[in-house]
DNA sequence: AAGAAGTATTGCCCTAGAGCAACACTTTGA
DNA sequence: TCAAAGTGTTGCTCTAGGGCAATACTTCTT
């Protein structure tokens, strides 16, 4: 197998049985691309047509509020999923922008072949339903953090469950993640 | 068919195409439950083994923050389906109560013989997707307004978008979904 | 029909976190 | 290799929204 779908065939491995040989049928739906550091894939205000399975490196997915300041919504490590669900569900504009945050490698996949897969190929159909209900879950997580908890247990939580974003990434992105600023989540590590 | 399923029939068929036959036939694993108002559902700790569609009334998805503070998810309205979504995917003790907020009626049905039709009937398998697609949307957009946005925006937004949440739930159930204390929400309305 | 319990409003004061400015430190790019 | 741009930290001040208490108003309950 070509050495750009091993890491896409152990995720699907993972969620479900698939079939080597099926999977090598349909693999070539899936087109690699290499992105710059900083690169965007998706600008705000266009109808996201594609499903992305990052390689390597890590992607970014935000938007901007009123008054301009960008809302990070979710980083998609290696051997994530990632896309602007909402438009890509809808097919409206999107509201977000999709950026590599390091130099990486994605695998694309169209809106049309994907779901043509969801609907021909039960194991995707099944890792589809798999991606919304994982996607479903922390996002509510998350609403239920911005609710009921303050910035302080909002970064404990983000420590303790999703610590790469910490390390890996600059602490400017981080408050954006957490919906604070930069200089608030600066003091709060002291408080740690 | 008995007037109890009429709403969901209608509801399947607004979402894909329903054999009438074929609904008949599985109709029968919802059974009717009626509520009172303030009836709890499922409390908090409990695994979560069902999922609800709504015929009349109001449900209402809640859990405690840290410091003992109501927390509201949704509101399930007439035609909507709820659950504790978290608890049903994972099978895990659900951190969610479900109470009806008004006399209600619903109707039920088991986990296992929910995702048996997911499995089997392909319509309910659409219709599964799409319900996880519409929360997955609305959570999200649930998020970038906790995290971008003031508490009189998502006043605002609420009033454009779910007006019937501010018209016919209470001041204290309004103010617990926008992340608000009521003395806050009262103010408010005075911006407006 | 009357007391009890819950709900809404408003005044007062308090706190978490924002915004700005200054400075140090890195990274980047020609 | 050196300027330029970006990043992190911290002091100072400000504001949105929280928390409490008092009062008025509803709604349950019996």
């Amino acid at each position: 197998m070509n050495d750009v779908y091993v890491k896409l065939y152990d995720y699907l491995q993972r969620k479900t049985q698939v079939e080597k040989n099926a999977f090598l049928d349909y693999c070539h739906y899936f087109k690699l691309k290499t992105l710059k550091r900083n690169e965007v894939l998706l600008h705000q205000n266009t109808v996201c047509n594609f499903n992305i399975f990052v390689n390597k490196g890590c992607l970014r997915f935000y938007s901007y509020s009123d008054e301009g300041k960008e809302l990070t919504r979710y980083f998609a490590f290696e051997n994530k999923f990632g896309t602007s669900l909402t438009s890509l569900i809808n097919q409206e504009p999107s509201n977000e922008n999709i950026q590599a945050v390091e130099k990486s490698e994605v695998l694309i996949i169209s809106r049309n072949d994907f779901y043509h897969l969801v609907k021909t190929i039960p194991e995707i159909n099944l890792v589809y339903r798999d991606i919304l209900e994982m996607a479903y879950i922390t996002t509510t997580k998350r609403v239920y953090n911005f609710q009921g908890e303050s910035a302080l247990d909002r970064l404990k939580w983000l420590m303790k469950y999703q610590p790469f974003i910490l390390t890996r990434l600059s602490n400017k992105m981080v408050a954006s993640y957490l919906g604070i600023t930069p200089y608030t989540l600066s003091r709060l590590k002291t408080e740690l």
